[in-house]
DNA sequence: TCCATATAGTTTGATGCCAAACTATATTAC
DNA sequence: GTAATATAGTTTGGCATCAAACTATATGGA
């Protein structure tokens, strides 16, 4: 059917082994079901990323939110590499993260004075103020998808969901 | 419990409104299930996708197999605009993995007949090797996760992963 | 103490991706 | 027929990501 646009991700499991004509006479095998299923995944995955960050002000970026969102909930005063193993990106990405964050003035970085190679990540108030207001930004399309998606997809993902999220990351080599 | 490794993503939804830690405990509203749910969403995407692209061969990566898989399957002799339609990449996106692999020789671009603005994109004999080494390399993945992710999972998954991808599909701006 | 090894952070080089600007060719409207 | 508009493809600039190499500091064992 033609989706209007969005990105083939890092990997795209689009259309691997599967399209959306042979979907309704074929049976398929576990494996090309599993590839349906990332395949849809990544889709979800990019279509929401996007959404996202256009609607993030200060010309914050999702990874940039993600960063400042995570100190106002779990607290500051963490190290990058800390930071880098929470939210599942290597140290060189954290670095470049951190270096835009600081030089909006959005966190601030200290030399560790425990560790003589670590480094600490604080919030600022002007971080904490865009992440709120971040936060804001967004609630009007999560109610909007509120309105369109039922609650019982949401619910009843979740849990597989977090199975499968489980089972990659038990299974990943690094 | 912090994980490993694996980005952020475009957009980390992952720990926007959640956390591991008060996953047990609370009690959550729509929004915030549906932020966790986005965030198992990119986590997998993450996960599936730099586990898919290291084992590809040839220096080949998820997006530029995706291209030759989406000819092998659905036929090649496609404009780049159609391609970046199909697969959901913009045209800048598909002009430069097809640059890509047209250096690998895995595809040709010959200019369309019929309009002059357009290219026709065509698969090679290296092309389509490529592409069949590729699946024969990822099947011994595929197969672990078979073992081990129950196909009810998979199964179960789907039709609501389908909803979900709608919904944003349809309510994308563009 | 000293060396080997592990860890923190940075840097470099590739890729993917988007948005926006730009060129060339079609198509449509008058 | 010509001007306005639309579409194809390219280019540029920026962010995110990874992998791998590199520097500096800790730590552990001999």
């Amino acid at each position: 059917m033609v989706r209007k646009l969005a990105p083939h991700l890092g990997v795209d499991w689009k259309h691997i082994l599967s399209n959306d004509e042979d979907r309704q006479e074929l049976d398929f095998s576990y494996e090309q079901l599993l590839f349906q299923l990332l395949n849809e995944i990544g889709i979800i995955h990019q279509l929401a990323s996007t959404a996202f960050d256009r609607l993030l002000p200060y010309d914050l970026t999702g990874a940039q939110f993600t960063v400042l969102n995570h100190c106002v909930r779990m607290g500051d005063n963490k190290t990058p590499a800390q930071l880098a193993a929470i939210l599942q990106v290597t140290r060189g990405t954290m670095t470049s993260t951190l270096a835009r964050l600081e030089k909006k003035n959005f966190i601030r970085l200290e030399p560790d004075p425990e560790d003589g190679r670590s480094k600490r990540v604080f919030l600022t108030n002007e971080g904490r103020m865009a992440r709120e207001a971040s936060v804001e930004a967004a609630l009007p399309v999560l109610s909007k998808a509120s309105r369109d998606v039922p609650a019982d997809t949401v619910v009843g993902l979740l849990p597989e969901i977090r199975k499968l999220r489980s089972w990659f990351d038990r299974n990943r080599s690094d």
